[in-house]
DNA sequence: GCACTTTCTGTAAGCCCTTACATTTTCAGT
DNA sequence: ACTGAAAATGTAAGGGCTTACAGAAAGTGC
């Protein structure tokens, strides 16, 4: 049996009230006594009952002081990756610097059936920060139970908050770069689902009088296997250079870049002495692992994570305002791939 | 103001200890009865207050059925990572497996100054794994009070249990892995802090009746800067191949191996043709960067993490055993820098 | 129909805090 | 020394649930 208020009391001779005063620091107390209460906590090992607590605060205590972040059916090869930790990381810091507790979660309907995750079900929480979506309805309804904020999802979903990667300012800003290092004729090279960096392409190419040329740009379902990812990428590059004038800087993503070297090596082309490449994610250790060093538009995972957070905090406190869909720009980290022309 | 028990009962007219018994389907209540009070409940929406239950369970439920992930002291660089990833959802999954909550914090003595988490001020946890150090007195102090983990460290502390990557095994199993392929002269290329792994090194090398030759060692303090890894890491090449017979296999590090790659390149020996080269720590996504794509052992970080969460939650019930150590043995990946020889 | 067991149901006490309100103490200003 | 305001303290009322205990209803065997 742990020591309760009473105990206290009695030991240090002052009323419960007194000792309770003393733990939430609420009102004025002599010197003297509250020294008494104090030792006395610290000699009978005493340790509030948060139940007791948090049913005398009462209605005014609602909120749990917990938010969840959420993984939702994502596959660990997207998972394990260094800015899922990063977007987890920027939302726990975010939640923190408010005194409230992160709870993280994984949630995944091929493995956990329908199994909806405790902390929906006991609603030990004040909202959720999540990262894909559930497959099953019931799954979708448990959720849409609590206000939420989704982080960079294909599409804003038209129930909620959702906190974007603004990937066509990231395109844009990475070919505005390469333009002021005097770049004018740049490849895009991706899938065709990138179509919003596709957009940031094009409006820079025309913001900046930059060659436009239908052939610079590559869309096309670059297989995930490596093999095939060579092939493709092979073939891109040698339609490129099939061109009356080839390319002097090549836009793509982190992941196509090490076979894009490759390739590029095929030709006898050098990176950056007679390519420049600039990949998109700024996955770390992928960039760094390649030589040169890839130059790459970091999304701000953190950042992302953060405002994400600062978001469903807000929302928690005003659950009528209109849903926001908040994005960030990323950043260009500079680092060997590119050169001045 | 939500529904209470009380609600409930005058809606249903049964009292409230029916309604309680309802709830938590502890007794026999006529079936007539119990639909009343569902419907009752149904229709108010009811939630029961989960502090006064707590609260009249009394000690039954000292338990809180969260358990905390802390990341301590880890610099970005570090938590950035796919396998600080991978530690943390294994112990999330281990820990949702057994219905417990997961409680995801970060703690940076530098930033936060003395500030204790707010997960251990209040007392809201029933352990905790963690990654890294308090650097504090008063930090260690408020650690110290909950049964607890830590996620390999450079040494198992003696007042806690400890989960440890088997870098010993995992050298020793690489280096039977080459050896299985043929390779006799195997090089270890790492920090003169891979004390273990040069420990499993060396006991292969003995069992298997490898050459044994002390120029195939080299641990140096090479620089994590770019430009001086690069340097450090071509006169470690150098040195190897200035011995009257160099190896045909080198054993390092996934970070070192970029750089490795490119001074073998230097001297004309292609991986994986010339020599082979294998890698640690299995960080997919540089060792997927690099052509070709490096084989590399996995530490089983997911995996640690599990076992980790494992033994937690059997500390929490037995606090008195004797601290443990349990270690994982890590798994060979073979990507494309290993061949026959 | 009676005595007795078994099954249901209700009353009320208690879990351990916080806090409104009442009371006492302290202290400045005269 | 006396007054009145401010500061410190104590008393007691909950807060929403569980559960021991007692009482009512239903079921059993004769």
């Amino acid at each position: 049996m742990s020591a309760t208020v009473f105990d206290i009391a009695k030991k240090a001779t002052v009323s419960i009230a007194t000792v309770s005063r003393v733990l939430n620091n609420t009102q004025n107390v002599s010197h003297e006594r509250k020294q008494r209460v104090l030792a006395a906590m610290e000699e009978l090992d005493f340790q509030p009952n948060r139940w007791a607590r948090g049913m005398a605060k009462g209605q005014k205590n609602q909120q749990t002081g917990q938010v969840a972040m959420m993984l939702i059916n994502i596959p660990d090869r997207i998972a394990h990756t260094a800015y899922t930790m990063q977007y987890i990381h920027g939302v726990q810091q975010e939640i923190a610097a408010t005194g409230r507790k992160c709870l993280f979660v994984t949630w995944n309907d091929q493995t956990d059936g329908d199994t909806i995750p405790q902390v929906l079900l006991d609603g030990e929480i004040d909202g959720v920060v999540f990262k894909g979506y559930p497959y099953t309805e019931i799954g979708k309804q448990w959720l849409s139970r609590y206000p939420r904020i989704i982080l960079n999802p294909p599409a804003a979903p038209p129930d909620c908050d959702s906190a974007m990667v603004d990937y066509e300012e990231g395109a844009h800003d990475s070919v505005a770069y390469l333009a002021s290092l005097g770049h004018r004729r740049i490849a895009f090279v991706g899938l065709p689902s990138f179509r919003t960096k596709l957009l940031g392409y094009r409006r820079a190419v025309e913001e900046l009088g930059l060659d436009v040329d239908e052939g610079l740009i590559h869309t096309r379902n670059i297989s995930l296997e490596d093999t095939s990812q060579e092939l493709d990428l092979n073939w891109a590059i040698e339609n490129l250079w099939s061109l009356s004038k080839p390319p002097t800087a090549i836009l793509s993503n982190d992941y196509f870049c090490g076979a894009i070297y490759k390739a590029l090596a095929k030709r006898g082309l050098k990176v950056p002495d007679d390519v420049s490449v600039i990949g998109y994610d700024n996955e770390a250790s992928h960039c760094e692992a390649l030589i040169p060093k890839l130059t790459s538009v970091d999304i701000e995972a953190v950042e992302l994570g953060r405002l994400a957070a600062k978001q469903l905090l807000d929302r928690i406190q005003k659950p009528q305002e209109r849903y926001r869909k908040i994005s960030i720009r990323g950043r260009i980290v500079e680092r060997g791939s590119v050169r001045k022309l």
